[in-house]
RNA sequence: GGGGCGUUAACUCAGUGGUAGAGUGCCAUCUUCACACGGUGGAAGUCACUGGUUCAAAUCCAGUACGCCCCACCA
């Protein structure tokens, strides 16, 4: 027997250790099975679990669970990502607390460092994932940075590079100042800031005349090389060509003309060109040949350059552009100043603003890689869900640009590509700096690379042996664009790859389309021959209650793990209270364990297709009590099969019926084939991903079929004093355990532990599972497929809504038995319903006693009417009765059927409708009008007798 | 500038052509032997607005308002 009461935490803490231990999780290459595949969208090592982790946890956990009970050689192939830039910012964080940095440390230090703190932390997140239950085959976890993921990065960089696809190239580039690193165009955020337009004159070399520009960074004039008017801006026709004198400096420069730079409705419609410091500038200069004069460094200092006036040089760009704008104003050529918002680029990680930089960086050559991941989406050979993401897909691929891959970091795939110092001779400098471990590398664009599987002995062209590795690191996503294939041994031709890949289903967040699913994508394509998944699904976004995006900042946070295990503010960390402000501020006192499985059920429910979830902790509460229900119903069936033999009749191919149809009862009957549409509601909402749908039918099965009626009528069968019962007991026996044991298998998916802990307990025969979650999947049975005995039994059950309709509507106290109740219709079958029933319709509807009569039966006057399922449901009075609630119960009903009468006869009545709607559409709505006219009527013939 | 999404009960959300649903909350009532995380009954919505298509619109189309997201640009 399970306990008296549900309790999350104690049943969650029993099934996982067991389920590894019997090696469910694992997936055999060699298996006959067909295959089912999803590979984890590796969190990062250095990441704690919140709500994304747990909403793509609770789907991939359920399509795999799914898969593995309908039959398939199930592989859910986990693992984690080195995620670059977020880890070393990290642990250099952590450094910095100590008073030290990288640089201090040198490559070689640092890099244990960061692989100490891998390997005491990395596996928090994979421990958190198994909290909730995630079935992953363990045994085939990875990382971005194993042996056999390195071997597979090189092996793609060396591939695409002698394919010509990767190359080498000085451009205009994201530079972080703080991380100092490149950054590509997708790890940039735009926010609008407040900042200024700074107007400033410059004067014609020959005294004519000025122009005055408009700028938001003065501080880049020093870089620079011409001022561009529109073509057609009559206001400096003349200027064309002519030369400015730059302010602050004695260079000059030239106005030039540019119809896509200059806007003539801006500012004042000419514009400064430094085209070393911003990318449009760096447009315009290509296109008219201009130099390139840099003056800000990767420090974001003013160089120390010549270009530079030596009153500015070494400053940070802040200070610089204060001087410049004060001493401006001195020289008197600044004209104004004004208020501007405008959208600065910041890094995502650093949040440092992004300086554009001139440097040699590697680039993948997007435009060809898309191509064929293009092709599969037309195709339809992989598909997304929800389709309209496939409009946003599209649209980025067929504009992509080329990639930056390569990124000044120590923490990742450092580049297979080395420089002989003899060949690229004056490309290579060593710049040693005080106090730090390592001299740093500065590769020109001009050097010419090496790339190798290993590391060269000698130079290829030279024969010199003085090779430099390239210092830097491959973006993360490059790995993890992988991931689909490196996972399973790529470049080897393995097992597992010959079986799983393609894998089935790509499940994850919309945000990292570009990111990772595109990429993902191009490499599966280019390497394998073949894009990586069959489907895609989209999963939402998870938000705070108001819609906002969780942050720490916000204070919005709401930690998975807090509503879990549960928790009291008093004991949160400082910092994490911080985080999740909002949830304490709403309950001040804590929150209860709602354990994983109420709040994957809750995720699955509240996650449809496409849409953002907005997360109300009330909800999970509310679906907590759902599976405290489940337990509860358990528990009773439970109750009733302890001291019998029946037991739960599954073997490891499905269930086994001891009971032939004609012996069920009309509730048997009727509840069998509920299950039956239950079963075939949820297989078919998990295949097209409509998961909120699956479990909602469950849900409502479960409660309100099968608590509120089956087992409520079920008791006057288990009850009953009499012998004649003896053989119905059995029956409902197995019925019961029957439909339990198959709601807990459908139930799985979504609730792994609890399911686990009942299902365990339930009596079961020979060759039955060991465990539910490699029991099959429930099938229709069609044998149990019984049209109208379920009607029969909803009939029944609209019998007693009404009366309880009555009861309730007219105050008759719970505790008072109606004495007689009278039961008027003419068709034989439904008398014989209520016949046989009649001991469960006086338990439910609480009455003693029962008469069944034909229509034409005098009412007793007073009386209390009510129709349901064309049976009349008659009530006297006998003192029970208050007869004004009663008559304004009367007139209600009355008034709802009047409207509902005249809604269906303008319809009818309405020639064009009975012509063209679909004739039984019509058919519906005459019966709707001949049933709702003949209940007013009786309804109002009741009301007439009241007076 | 381009694209996308949303607007349904007090709150959080389902619902893609045929008389509006759930959870929470609310009102009344009941601690009856699975369950008060419960039972029973009830109240509660001009489905943002305006047009259009249709016999029929929450649902399809167009527009408006408000909210949100993505991409691009921004001197």
């Amino acid at each position: 027997m399970i306990d008296k009461s549900y309790s999350p935490t104690q049943v969650e803490s029993r099934w996982y250790a067991y389920w590894m231990e019997k090696g469910y999780f694992h997936a055999d290459e060699h298996s006959e099975k067909p295959p089912f595949c999803i590979v984890i969208p590796p969190p990062n090592v250095t990441g704690k679990l919140h709500m994304g982790h747990a909403l793509f946890v609770t789907i991939q956990d359920l399509l795999t669970r799914y898969k593995r009970m309908q039959g398939f050689e199930a592989l859910w192939l986990p693992g984690t990502d080195h995620a670059g830039i977020a880890t070393q910012v990290m642990v250099e964080r952590q450094l910095a607390a100590e008073g030290k940095t990288r640089l201090e440390l040198g490559r070689e230090a640092f890099l244990e460092r960061v692989w100490a703190w891998k390997r005491e932390k990395g596996s928090n997140i994979t421990e958190q994932l198994k909290l909730l239950g995630a079935s992953c085959d363990w045994a085939r976890e990875r990382f971005t940075l194993d042996e056999g993921l390195c071997h597979a990065v090189v092996e793609a960089f060396v591939r695409l590079y002698e394919e010509g696809l990767i190359y080498r190239d000085e451009r205009l580039v994201n530079w972080d100042p703080v991380a100092k690193t490149v950054l590509s165009d997708l790890e940039i955020d735009q926010e609008p800031e407040s900042g200024h337009l700074w107007h400033i004159r410059y004067d014609l070399e020959d005294g004519t005349g000025s122009v005055v520009i408009a700028t938001t960074r003065p501080e880049t004039m020093f870089g620079d090389v011409a001022v561009c008017v529109h073509p057609g801006d009559e206001r400096y026709q003349a200027m064309i060509g002519k030369m400015l004198r730059l302010p602050l400096t004695d260079r000059t420069i030239p106005v030039i003309a540019d119809a896509e730079t200059a806007d003539p409705a801006f500012g004042s419609g000419a514009v400064k060109i430094t085209p070393a410091h911003d990318f449009n500038d760096f447009a315009c200069g290509q296109r008219h040949h201009l130099p390139r004069i840099q003056v800000i460094g990767m420090d974001a200092r003013m160089l120390t350059t010549s270009d530079v006036p030596a009153r500015y040089r070494g400053m940070t760009r802040e200070a610089c552009r204060e001087a410049a704008v004060g001493d401006l104003q001195t020289s008197g050529h600044l004209v104004k100043i004004e208020g501007h918002t405008y959208m600065p680029s910041r890094s995502q990680r650093s949040g440092a603003l992004v300086e554009p930089l001139l440097l040699p960086q590697w680039w993948v050559n997007a435009r060809v890689l898309a191509e064929p991941a293009i092709k599969a989406v037309e195709t339809g050979k992989t598909r997304m869900t929800p389709v309209l993401w496939e409009k946003t897909f599209f649209n980025w691929m067929h504009n992509i640009r080329d990639w930056c891959i390569s990124r000044q970091l120590w923490w990742g795939h450092q580049i297979p590509a080395w420089y002989c110092e003899d060949c690229s001779r004056g490309h290579i400098h060593r710049i040693e700096q005080p106090g730090h471990r390592d001299a740093e590398l500065r590769i020109d664009s001009q050097a010419r690379p090496i790339v190798s599987r290993t590391c060269p002995e000698t130079c290829p062209v030279c024969g010199g042996v003085h090779l430099v590795q390239e210092p830097d690191v491959l973006d993360t996503w490059f790995s993890s664009g992988l991931w689909p294939f490196s996972t399973m041994g790529w470049p080897e031709e393995t097992d597992t790859l010959k079986k799983f890949y393609p894998t089935s289903v790509m499940e994850t967040a919309a945000d990292i389309i570009f990111f990772w699913v595109a990429r993902m994508m191009m490499f599966g394509s280019h390497f394998m021959g073949e894009t990586p998944f069959r489907d895609i699904y989209f999963h939402a976004l998870v938000r705070d209650k108001v819609g906002q995006k969780m942050s720490k900042t916000k204070g919005n946070v709401i930690d998975p793990l807090l509503l879990v295990f549960g928790c009291k503010p008093e004991n949160i960390p400082d910092e994490e209270r911080k985080a999740s402000r909002q949830l304490f501020d709403d309950y001040p006192d804590g929150i209860d364990p709602q354990g994983a499985d109420a709040l994957r059920f809750s995720l699955t429910m509240l996650a449809a297709q496409g849409r953002d979830v907005r997360l109300d902790i009330r909800r999970i509460e509310g679906y907590r009590a759902f599976l405290n229900k489940v337990w509860q119903a358990s528990r009773f069936v439970l109750m009733n099969l302890e001291g019998t033999t029946t037991q739960s009749t599954i073997t490891k191919d499905g269930c086994i019926e001891p009971f032939e149809p004609e012996n069920l009862s009309l509730a048997d009957a009727w509840i069998l084939d509920g299950l039956n549409r239950c079963i075939e509601e949820v297989t078919q909402a998990i295949d097209k991903f409509n998961f909120n749908e699956a479990a909602q039918s469950v849900y409502e099965f479960l409660w309100n079929a099968f608590c509120d009626w089956y087992i409520e009528l079920s008791k006057s069968v288990l009850y009953a004093k009499d012998e004649a019962q003896a053989a119905n007991q059995a029956c409902t026996r197995w019925v019961l355990v029957h439909v339990l044991e198959t709601i807990l298998r459908l139930l799985h998916p979504f609730a792994p532990f609890m399911t686990e802990e009942i299902w365990q307990a339930l009596p079961k025969g020979e060759g039955a599972p060991d465990s539910i979650m490699i029991a099959p999947w429930p099938k229709v049975n069609p044998k149990f497929c019984d049209v109208p005995r379920a009607a029969l039994t909803r009939g029944l059950i609209a019998v007693v809504s009404a009366v309880r309709n009555i009861r309730g509507e007219a105050n008759i106290p719970p505790g008072k038995l109606i004495p007689r109740l009278l039961v008027l219709t003419d068709d034989p079958a439904r008398q014989t319903l209520i016949e046989t029933m009649q001991d469960a319709i006086r338990q439910l509807g609480r009455v003693e006693m029962i008469e069944v009569l034909g229509t034409e039966t005098a009412k007793p006057a007073p009386c209390a009417v009510g129709v349901a399922d064309g049976v009349e449901i008659v009530i006297p009075f006998a003192g029970l009765i208050d007869m004004e609630e009663e008559r304004g119960r009367l007139d209600k009903n009355i008034a709802k059927l009047t409207k509902d009468v005249e809604a269906s006869r303008k319809k009818l009545d309405n020639p064009s409708f009975v012509e063209r709607a679909k004739p039984e559409v019509v058919e519906t709505e005459r019966e709707r009008l001949e049933r709702h006219m003949a209940e007013l009527e009786k309804l109002q013939k009741a009301r007439v007798s009241l007076g």
